[in-house]
DNA sequence: TTCATAATTTTGTTATAACAAAAATCATGA
DNA sequence: TCATGATTTTTGTTATAACAAAATTATGAA
């Protein structure tokens, strides 16, 4: 009775184990990275079973999981819903991003090779494009990419997956404003910095670009999360 | 706690959710702290639920976590493990610490009031005294509840709740060593220089007498752990 | 013995039903 | 209109059974 008719989207995370708790996390997950749900939905288990075509178990497993990674919270014994923007988190979060994105960056940043300082260059290009012609969701999805392009140099995979934990976590609340956030082509610069300081084997320059790209975003979030809040 | 004949009437170590996945998962963590389970050690369902008198759901769900935590690992489809001694994640989770308790510190240092101090200053008293008296379970858990009263002064709950699982996370498969490192009197140096850190309102230094404990028990830690591997 | 293979047991996963508790809805009175 | 209490519906949690797949043990041949 669970075919997955509806498109199923593996994540990478999702490692081909069959599992449909995984199914269903990486479903949900998915759908809150893209901003399908806006903040204060609410995420019944069985309207999720219901909709993914499993079972209550790996729905129940897949939201639970969700909240104890933050992309999700609880604002009773039965209700879970998609967090409403909180300043206070946004700023924790991206104090943490700092340290451990600072952390990859610096430990990783020797081990770029010709081929990485390749990709992110067609990737900083197909960024811009996306902006010019305002598809934002492109260009965020390939700013993640731009991103963990460097994070992975390091090879630490616990601290990947943390990151990912922390991207997962504004995501979620913040997806719904990042247009309004990325129309001023917000990073371009930044990245390339990060770019040149790949190519002179400068890790503390990486680290530093990376950090101001951090720290822009941050303010512009910030911004547009205000003047949202202002305006409800 | 564990032999009630039929009356799931709760137990004493139960944090007041109520939920049985959240007991499970408590019970496990607690046992790994402790050691109670040696590297390589099997946690099946089944086993796990009739240890704790529970169904096989809460189980399944607790082991889940601990192993989406890094708390314990899968080796194959069925099996999950106590994780065996691993230098590389121990230095990455070292190298995550840094970054993630270094900024707790260095965010919360200028809150530190009185009390805290002279909690810190009592509990610095209990770890030495257990360590004299060879009291080594009291030491660490002493220890730990040093370091978490400096970070949780900056209030950020992400944070915390990070550092936690890091902590869970080497400590896992590390506890039964620790007793054979823990014997130089570790860590009481730097313990005195944060305290002077915060008595000074002096942030940065706090932040490297952290560090500098973090790094001695690193070091000693990787050595206890390579003459064991060796011993092997 | 040693290795491969078959037989058997163990194990993880999932759907389901039942239950208690929370949330939503309705009814009633001021 | 609003609050408040009662009722109904919804919801999270858990134990359980069934199934398939993995792990283990037994078996046999070289």
């Amino acid at each position: 009775m669970n075919e997955n008719t509806t498109g199923e989207e593996s994540s990478v995370s999702d490692l081909q184990s069959g599992r449909l708790s995984d199914f269903a996390y990486s479903s949900i997950k998915e759908q809150l990275t893209r901003g399908a749900y806006k903040p204060g939905h609410k995420l019944p288990i069985r309207s999720v079973a219901e909709m993914l075509n499993v079972g209550a178990t790996p729905a129940r497993e897949a939201i639970n999981r969700l909240v104890f990674e933050g992309a999700l919270v609880m604002v009773g014994p039965k209700t879970v819903i998609v967090p409403h923007l909180d300043l206070a988190a946004l700023y924790e979060v991206t104090q943490m991003r700092l340290a451990l994105e600072g952390l990859a960056t610096e430990k990783g940043a020797l081990r770029a090779t010709n081929d990485v300082v390749d990709k992110l260059l067609s990737l900083q290009e197909k960024i811009t494009l996306s902006l010019d012609e305002k598809r934002y969701g492109d260009a965020l999805h390939d700013n993640k990419e731009f991103h963990f392009a460097i994070y992975r140099l390091c090879e630490m995979p616990h601290l990947l997956s943390t990151i990912e934990a922390l991207w997962l976590r504004v995501g979620a609340s913040f997806h719904d404003l990042y247009p309004e956030f990325a129309e001023a082509k917000y990073g371009v610069h930044n990245h390339l910095a990060a770019i040149e300081g790949l190519v002179d084997k400068d890790p503390s320059a990486v680290r530093a670009a990376m950090e101001n790209d951090i720290r822009d975003g941050y303010r512009r979030l910030k911004k547009a999360a205000q003047e949202r809040l202002k305006r409800q």
